[in-house]
DNA sequence: CTGAAAGCGCTAACAC
DNA sequence: GTGTTAGCGCTTTCAG
């Protein structure tokens, strides 16, 4: 390739890369003209052994579906901007395949790593990553210091607490919150939110846990209330779920909104949709790939000049207790017409 | 490392990985102490670089919703199976993005590609990836052999055709096909069977063009049908739009499946969970992939005992004048409420 | 069975 | 401005 460009091997890597060095045109055109003849492409694995930066940073997700992709797609976004690569992987929800592909990504000594609801515990996740590689982490409540660079998290209680009020608001008389109980920590603060707004306002509720939405009990409980002739309000895990459960809902012929309101929770693209469209609660995606992205780069390129993506356009909300490491992102709730 | 464990640096790479060499156990035993007390893991970059062979797979999408979602899951499952690691990446439909992530793929010396309906033409794609990647591309119709190893194409013609003729059973005297302009090859393919559907029966049609479902024409169109009291059948571009269509009817307060029949295709999930529920053509996951890795595990290890993943069990479907690199996949209708 | 040595394809000093 | 050289952290002959 040197030889070919009639050039030494340090010149050709010069022009193609660090170009602060001077140079000669001439020999710039004839690297150039080499690189077309000889259809070279640089080996990044030898490029990134070298220098020991790799430019690449790793996503790694419990899911591609729904709102993921969604987040996958920001994330991507931003992360280019900043001149770097992000490799996305998915662990389906097997805690297995998500330590594979952590172990796969460190092996290939990414410059960071972002990790969206991790399934190990914080002492495991410690010790797995090591000291090495610096980390940001989505939806980690209460996570220890010492394990990564911080957390940004979606303010669900808070979301929560509004579906609650809005629900209060437009007449609901009984209120439901439809428990995903695999989603763990997530599912958890929906439920810290719930309880708060339901004691605020004093109304009789109830909390239904569910893997699937399919259990004929859900549909029990909700008859007992609808047959009452209260109007019923239901917050559901997302609006995956909500859709689902209206779906059923208007196939055993109840009418929503007039008998049953229904939340949901990540304004998903169903919900704009769906007739009738569910009110939701917004993610700021923005908001959040941009702390993110922007906690870790400050790290690596300590110092360096990183183009200010000035987040204080950004929103942040401080739940008390909250540790310092971790942000909160507000959700805002979008009425539509399944709560009208 | 070597020295921790007080043996030679080759001994350490042959514990790790190769063990057909003769090792003493205790020998074994001192260089997996060695890993643990140092924390230590392997840089595959370095191995890479040294072996020549990276274990690892690119796959590139044009998107991560809906059926990619599903599509990726499925990959990366039968790709590990076979001891690879599956990267994948999404282009958001934007050709950009799409040269950018193959590139740096490719840098990466990735020992296979799979891209799913390439923005590229054939021409720009074989240029580009050059003899040393091998690929297998997923819905390329009629491309010519040199680009990639193979392609696994979707029958949405044969699909397409199986609705028509469904619709036309149903008793619809009228049937309507909303064609996704942007979708051009995928489209096109759709477009085909629906012709020779609607020629084979006699039944009038029309083709309506769309970009996103949202224009009025589409309503006029059907508004003139359907006060004609003729049961009209649509044909969807895929389960999305179907599902946003039956939404926008629903609105309009027309009677599904009474007033109009809608059938999508892809089987997502949104068809399975609305109310009504959506007829829609199956995609046989199972097959598409394992074909696909088969072809490209094939070349790369050629001669090697692939353990037979045995592809007797699927099924394929042969259009006449499809070229031999090509297989396509069948599609099955399920039929559900709305088309009832 | 174990060790020494020659690369893999690049980058980064540092001479020229 | 351009060329020489010493690694980066592994794998892989090939001798002991």
């Amino acid at each position: 390739m040197a030889r070919a460009a009639g050039v030494s091997i340090a010149t050709v890597s010069n022009v193609l890369n660090r170009r602060n060095v001077p140079l000669a045109e001439e020999t710039i055109r004839k690297v150039e003209d080499a690189v077309q003849l000889l259809g070279y492409r640089r080996n990044e694995m030898a490029a990134s052994l070298s220098r020991k930066k790799t430019y690449e940073l790793g996503l790694v997700l419990p899911h591609f579906n729904g709102y993921f992709a969604d987040f996958a797609h920001a994330m991507q976004d931003v992360v280019h901007q900043f001149g770097y690569h992000l490799s996305v992987y998915s662990s389906t929800g097997k805690p297995e395949l998500e330590k594979r592909h952590m172990e796969t990504l460190l092996r290939r000594r990414v410059d960071g790593l972002f990790c969206h609801g991790l399934a190990m515990n914080p002492e495991t996740t410690r010790k797995f990553v090591g000291e090495g590689t610096p980390m940001v982490l989505f939806n980690a409540y209460n996570w220890p210091e010492n394990v990564a660079l911080g957390a940004v998290n979606l303010d669900f209680a808070g979301g929560a607490e509004k579906a609650v009020l809005h629900l209060a608001e437009r007449g609901c008389r009984q209120l439901f919150y439809i428990s995903r109980v695999r989603a763990r920590t997530t599912n958890q603060q929906r439920l810290v939110g719930f309880q708060r707004g339901v004691e605020g306002c004093g109304i009789p509720h109830r909390i239904i846990p569910t893997q699937g939405m399919y259990e004929d009990e859900i549909f029990e409980s909700i008859e007992d209330v609808v047959k009452q002739g209260e109007p019923l309000g239901i917050l559901a895990f997302d609006d995956g779920d909500a859709f689902m459960l209206i779906s059923r809902l208007q196939a055993r012929g109840y009418d929503i909104p007039g008998q049953i309101k229904v939340v949901g929770i990540n304004n998903q693209s169903v919900a704009q949709h769906n007739w009738p469209s569910i009110t939701s609660l917004d993610i700021d995606l923005d908001n959040q790939v941009s702390h993110a992205v922007c906690m870790l780069l400050q790290h690596l390129e300590e110092g360096a000049a990183l183009r200010n993506i000035s987040l204080e356009r950004f929103e942040t909300v401080k739940p008390t207790g909250s540790p310092a490491h971790e942000i909160h992102i507000p959700m805002r709730l979008i009425p539509r017409m399944s709560t009208e």
